[in-house]
DNA sequence: GCTACGGCAGTGGCAC
DNA sequence: GTGCCACTGCCGTAGC
């Protein structure tokens, strides 16, 4: 037989792809779903009078406290190697 | 005491707050997890030799299909309930 | 005479479409100048004998700062407007 | 005294470092100002009927002819300077 | 050369 | 029904 059996007429191998795709469409669709419960629970706070606005905006302050202060670990790393070579 | 339990001197219900904060940060870790995976699919796609643009113009292009079929599912339906009445 | 003076045979602004290339062009050119500047300020600091990453470091945490400075002022706002009524 | 006027008690040239990123965030500012004519260019153009798209593809290719020609020059002018030795 | 990041454009949902 | 805002995906750029 000439040729390999993962591959097809047109030279590559057609299962992997297909693999490939349906992998990432399968990740896909938890994704969108999670997304959706997600808006789910926004809806839900809204529904108990909250402001959704300042829901998103507290949300944006703690994500971004959390980068920062893994960042200013991440520097203070940095400045404790760059000074190592005194310790 | 005038105020329920549940709400503290602020006049809301700071728990129930909490909780929505809680459950959101906690679906968005969950949907990073999942596009990080997506990722890494797309990286083992690439390290066996496949072309990741091609990939995500397959994708769309199933999506698009995907969507479009679902369209015509639902009209279908709709003129078969509009059938119905008569039937 | 039947067409514009401003139109070719093809049917549109040759001119004008010309016109715009190169005033982006013009503008790339200079922004990638720019870039080269920096790069060179960078280099400068490095043989001075600062840690380029360092100063990397600190920069994004400068322009971090200041950019959730204006979004704190934004989320004030957003909360005086909400306060209004009571005002 | 032990240390250089221009180095404060941390040991490093504190004024020089602060020059450093002052200049660096001062050309950052200037090329986000270029993108942003950049961006001003583009909807002009848009207004004005062109297809963005196909102006962003147009850029491409002259840029990519651009950078072409030039390393063709440079290899041209690498074999003369080859051949030079035997001239 | 590859990877990661940030900015931009297009799309969809929500409020008015 | 329209306009606005947020989300996602895409692209170009910058660093390792």
């Amino acid at each position: 037989m000439a040729e390999d059996a993962s591959e097809g007429p047109a030279g590559f191998a057609k299962e992997q792809l297909k693999s490939f795709i349906e992998r990432i469409e399968r990740l896909e669709e938890e994704k969108k779903a999670i997304a959706d419960d997600i808006k789910d629970v926004f809806a839900e706070a809204k529904a108990n009078g909250f402001d959704v606005k300042a829901l998103r905006a507290i949300l944006k302050i703690r994500k971004e406290d959390a980068e920062e202060r893994k960042e200013l670990e991440a520097i203070v790393e940095l400045y404790l190697q760059a000074l190592g070579i005194f310790v």
